[in-house]
DNA sequence: CATAAAAAGGATAAAAATATCTTTTAATCT
DNA sequence: AGATTAAAAGATATTTTTATCCTTTTTATG
């Protein structure tokens, strides 16, 4: 359903949410032990955001990546879709030809509610929705 | 969330669930064309399933798979369970460590309710309870 | 008993997902 | 300007999943 790449995205992203802002930017180095995903591979994961615009990064000394206020207000729909594909989400759950979600079938239409509503939380959940919460920050971690 | 090698070996079984019955076994041959999947990959599912007990089989002439009264009585779980492993479907959504359904993370918590719906309708799903629906058998093709 | 039919099993191949390594580009700081 | 730092980009490697092929074993039937 979702790609281990999608979730390190996700974590690697929550990390930014948590640590970082436009005078604070954090190298990969900082995030992937705290995350634990391979470094090369979070970084191939961060630059891709970046390029579609979801986080934001400098290079250079002092750079790095991190979240302005307007990337915070991408959902996590928005990450997945960049990693994942526009796919991958929507092909029907049970792997059936001609099937998705407007025309469902039988074994769609078992599991599709679930699936849908999985999708929805993706979509209306902002990055800014996961940190605001009442939790503390330490609920996060280890990630 | 679910292999492609699972749901092939769903489609294999919803195919014997209403072609085959102790009397009349179906080869993979007849199954693989209706439901897409290539013959040798889904001979090994079915012949993986028929090992675990979960539907049934002879060999030689006038053998095939099939599947008993009792086979019918087994879970969409079940069959995920043989065909991906135990762990696949329990590990976290987000794949965060030391996170399961009974201690789940704040990631867990937003999605985490969708996925045990969508486990519980597998493991109360059985094979036989997708063909007694009120629905022809039409609808179920093509898979 | 011979033969053919069909699953079972083993070994291999191809593709996709995951991970690492190396080089390039851009920013900052002397 | 030059040195250094860190992301960006590109190339390569590894692992897992998916798929195929080929041989062996079992069994019904003539």
């Amino acid at each position: 359903m979702l790609s281990n790449s999608s979730k390190y995205a996700i974590k690697g992203v929550l990390y930014l949410a948590l640590n970082s802002n436009r005078d604070h930017k954090v190298m990969v180095r900082d995030i992937y032990t705290v995350v634990h995903v391979p470094e090369a591979y979070l970084a191939k994961l961060l630059q891709e955001l970046s390029r579609h615009g979801i986080i934001s990064s400098t290079r250079g000394p002092k750079g790095g990546f991190y979240l302005s206020e307007e990337d915070r207000k991408h959902t996590l729909l928005e990450i997945v879709q960049v990693i994942d594909g526009e796919n991958r989400l929507n092909s029907c759950v049970m792997g059936i030809r001609n099937c998705d979600m407007d025309n469902p079938c039988v074994l769609h239409k078992l599991v599709g509610g679930n699936k849908s509503k999985f999708i929805r939380v993706l979509e209306s959940t902002k990055i800014l929705d996961l940190v605001d919460g009442k939790q503390g920050i330490e609920e996060f971690f280890p990630l």
